[in-house]
DNA sequence: TCATCATATAAGAATATGCTTATATACGCA
DNA sequence: TGCGTATATAAGCATATTCTTATATGATGA
């Protein structure tokens, strides 16, 4: 008999709605296979640096991303132990890469990180 | 070679934030099984007929349900032709059946329908 | 045709969301 | 120690969201 992973809706409503926003969305499935930090998204989203600050602080605060400094600089990742991690996985691999927003910084010399 | 399938953000994201709100998604679960009228999701969700009908609106707006008027009922059940269906599906499967909702409808007779 | 039931729509209010600008904090380096 | 860079937080504002109440529409059946 297959079990099937299933998350209560109220926490899986509660995902969605954040991950309803085409920044937020976005910036989760660069995580997905890139650490970032915050001058790198603010630089990708061409979006203010608070505003991107608050965005990551949604996520942060239901622990879907974990930041870690180093030196000036935090990186955010995908916490891959998050209880709904399987969950959000699922979704994320249903989308396209967003690997010319990182080619993109790299081409500006501004990835790895704000020189 | 494997394609995978994959879906734009910026719809992407359009969905999961509508998706991301307790009644609808809880209504999109209940439709993966169980075809609804307005009146049925009144009793479920003790929710106004107007809150009701607003919501059913926005799934309506973006063509994820469909609605069939049989005698005074509308009917109301996935729109399994939706371009992202295979999104949404995923997504709902994830999520545990909701036949409780269905059972207590029926225990009260308000099931199929609204006598 | 009229009353009733199911549903939709409109308008308004309370709250949530996502920016903005201004300022605070934390680190690295001279 | 003091300055510059990276990031966070606070306050305010515009807009979006989600209810509410009131009313309109559309079908049924006497």
């Amino acid at each position: 008999m297959i079990e099937t992973v299933t998350i209560d809706i109220q926490r899986a409503s509660q995902l969605l709605k954040l991950l309803g926003d085409p920044t937020r969305l976005t910036m989760m499935r660069l995580l997905k296979t890139h650490e970032c930090c915050v001058c790198e998204f603010v630089e990708i989203f061409n979006m203010s640096q608070p505003a991107i600050s608050q965005h990551l602080r949604k996520l942060k605060d239901i622990k879907v991303v974990k930041e870690e400094r180093r030196g000036q600089w935090i990186f955010f990742s995908i916490n891959k132990s998050h209880e709904d991690y399987p969950f959000i996985q699922s979704i994320l691999e249903q989308l396209p890469e967003q690997n010319e927003s990182i080619a993109r910084l790299e081409a500006q010399g501004l990835r790895v990180c704000c020189k």
